[in-house]
DNA sequence: GGAGATCTGTGCGATACCGAAAAGATGGGC
DNA sequence: GCCCATCTTTTCGGTATCGCACAGATCTCC
């Protein structure tokens, strides 16, 4: 088969053994990738996976106010719509073309059969570690975009869901590290929201009175994390 | 078997449907995890995956001058030693106990040995998912710590990479929004880079022109990525 | 119950980035 | 050749965070 554009180009595509090469070969379509394309909006199902072999794609995420931030790129050396085969289906971002080029889709049905020997642990495991890469990726987003004692407030969510009790050990100190900010500035943030009732603290011993309240405050990154590990993660998987 | 605490307090583990529970159960052993403890120091090979039932672990990216920044947390909804099962074997981020706890730990030859049913496509998938993820938390990273013309030139790199030539189409209006930044934000920086004789622009196109000066202006995150993606990505895999 | 370590609060000046507003430069279309 | 849209540059005040220095508070250990 000849395409008007080389797959080789693409390095995942490159990299696949003979066998699988050969199988893929035929199911490959080749797609014009003009700026500004939305390849897969946030939250939708991808009906293809793309390979780009010298477009660039952006993966977004869009902010409720509209304002956007770059979770990662891809080009020649990845695919769009790691979520189809991660399992999760969906992510909250966007991807949306950067520099216009050329690249090779496949559909979502050919790549996931290529899954379709892997047990329920695999399945399980990837999709937790979509739910993780969905973290960080929030991590980069809130990062850049939001004030400290908001970023504090989802930190301090995150550390409860992950804990028995409401109250968590740890020093300002910590917090900093964790962070990356300042100690003074935890200080200054955590006495707001101590002022504001949320909170009870002192010498590394935080008690939260408010979870609501925190809730509330926190930026939008703490629900978006939450509901993917909420959603990817079942307390059951369905064999 | 019986544990001195409850392994399926851990939410991977209880969500291991019957037959899969049945053959882990008896490998897995019960750990603490004192506050500070490393789990896993940069770039070194995990000899077991950790499922932390009642304890937090801090992912953490230590920067060359000392100072880290937490990538993502994990607790009792996952496991620490993702790049065991995705196949990269280590990640440029520390493991460190931030709240102490309890949690179970499973050999890594184990936990590979789940995997090893599936093919060569899959393996590779993985891979490149890990070198995704550690563009993400070097986001993150960058983000946080790195004055706006380093993360200019990161994300100049990072976009040449994926191009042929040395010329970029992007005007600063779109590579502030890619960012995260104001567009006179990216006029500051890249005027920066023009008065260096780093870079010429005008008018949406960027004409690199010294590569290595780039590359020396910029940010430690750029070369991270670009060495995480060389070492997943070989240009063929291995059946 | 005193000494020393640890944790928290406060007050500076310096700096990076923001928000808005407007002027200058360039290229394409007619 | 001229006009207009687009892209780039400059300016100015406001704000969040930084880096540092130090004071107060509380716990621990002897």
């Amino acid at each position: 088969m000849t395409f008007p554009a080389d797959p080789r180009k693409n390095r995942l595509l490159r990299a696949l053994p003979a066998a699988e090469w050969s199988r893929w070969e035929g199911q490959l379509e080749w797609v014009r990738l003009p700026l500004g394309q939305v390849l897969c909006e946030s939250g939708t199902t991808l009906t293809h996976v793309y390979f780009p072999t010298n477009a660039i794609v952006s993966l977004l995420y869009v902010m409720e106010n509209g304002a956007s931030a770059e979770i990662a790129v891809v080009g020649n050396e990845g695919v769009v719509g790691v979520s189809l085969f991660m399992g999760g289906e969906s992510t909250p971002s966007r991807a949306v073309v950067q520099s216009a080029g050329e690249g090779f889709r496949l559909r979502a049905q050919a790549l996931k059969e290529e899954f379709n020997n892997s047990g329920p642990v695999l399945h399980l495991l990837l999709r937790y570690t979509q739910a993780l890469i969905t973290q960080m990726a929030q991590t980069a987003v809130c990062n850049r975009h939001h004030a400290l004692d908001q970023q504090l407030c989802r930190w301090l969510l995150l550390s409860l869901d992950r804990l028995d009790g409401s109250e968590l050990l740890m020093t300002q100190e910590l917090i900093a590290n964790m962070l990356g900010v300042r100690r003074e500035g935890v200080t200054e943030g955590a006495l707001k929201l101590q002022e504001a009732g949320l909170i009870r603290y002192a010498r590394g011993r935080i008690h939260v009175l408010d979870r609501a309240g925190l809730e509330k405050r926190t930026c939008e990154c703490y629900e978006v994390v939450k509901k993917e590990y909420d959603r990817l993660l079942p307390d059951r998987i369905s064999v």
